[in-house]
DNA sequence: CTTGACCCTGTAGCGGCTACAGGCCCTAGG
DNA sequence: CCTAGGGCCTGTAGCCGCTACAGGGTCAAG
């Protein structure tokens, strides 16, 4: 009496991509639902788990927190969204990410400058350590406020 | 026979803008010296306190992490830097930062292509969902490996 | 003498994993 | 049959850079 499509935990990871250890995780946290298991105590999933996996990755990838995405699964889990939430969400976290731009492009500016100061002889008097121990308040200021920020900068953990 | 310019840890983290456990946190982690104590055990801060700290402050700001922030100390504590050393360090850092930007931009393309498809209407297909829920792997891959990554994101925390 | 602001140490928590340690299970080969 | 190896299990601790307590001591003003 075993599932025609009963995946081991290896096997889901191997097909969605996502570790292992970070399966189990998900479903600690409850973001994935616990599954079945084996008459020896082995996870079992099936294809709605790899969905919703797939989905949790995805929307990972693309910088959704996982509580963000929680989010997302509640509405989905539902049935009860509307397109328009749904973009709400997405357009919140676009202009998130729009401000992570155009932090990372000022502070790329002020760096180009100390960099381009130095004359790369070795000197008792380096610009850009100067710069550095300069007291002043510094031009590099975020944009705005942030809420906790958990999120997009996961995009770039290595892989 | 008190120091002329001593700083309580809450002037020093006024003058400086660090907060007050960051500070202590600096300490424990060796980012900072550990101070002088008064008699009761308060800790006593001079100006050079202030300089360190304030270049511990910059350079975090500029997203370096504190594990490089060490490695700048230790050039300019042991007066043994040369200006080529730490124009070596901060182009690297400005290459990181580069990636981290393409990575943000390539995110946002996707991101308002996904925003794009949605109208808006309540419905029980959503775009946003729909792709979200797309197996395949996605067109957001980050550029490249990364080392521990811990650090430019930094700049956008909440202040 | 009391109030309140400051300071101390130490520990636990955040997010989102990752990496063990110390087991059990299952299959293939000898 | 036994053994070796892979996989799986739970649970805990670690990563980074803080931040937020708890539970105390100290100090100056009123």
């Amino acid at each position: 009496m075993k599932q025609k499509d009963g995946l081991s935990i290896g096997e889901l990871s191997k097909q969605s991509g996502v570790n292992i250890e970070t399966i189990r995780y998900y479903e600690k946290i409850g973001v994935m639902p616990a599954p079945d298991r084996s008459a020896s105590g082995y996870r079992v999933y099936g294809a709605d788990h790899l969905k919703r996996l797939s989905f949790v990755r995805r929307s990972r990838q693309l910088g959704f927190s996982l509580d963000e995405i929680r989010g997302l699964l509640r509405l989905v889990d539902g049935h009860a969204y509307t397109c328009a939430q749904v973009r709400e969400l997405t357009l919140d976290h676009l202009t998130e990410i729009q401000r992570k731009i155009a932090d990372l492009k000022r502070l790329k500016r002020v760096m180009e400058e100390m960099a381009a100061q130095c004359s790369g002889e070795r000197a008792p008097e380096c610009a850009v350590i100067d710069a550095l121990f300069d007291t002043r308040p510094p031009a590099v200021e975020p944009s705005g406020r942030q809420p906790p920020m958990p999120t997009a900068t996961s995009v770039m953990r290595r892989r």
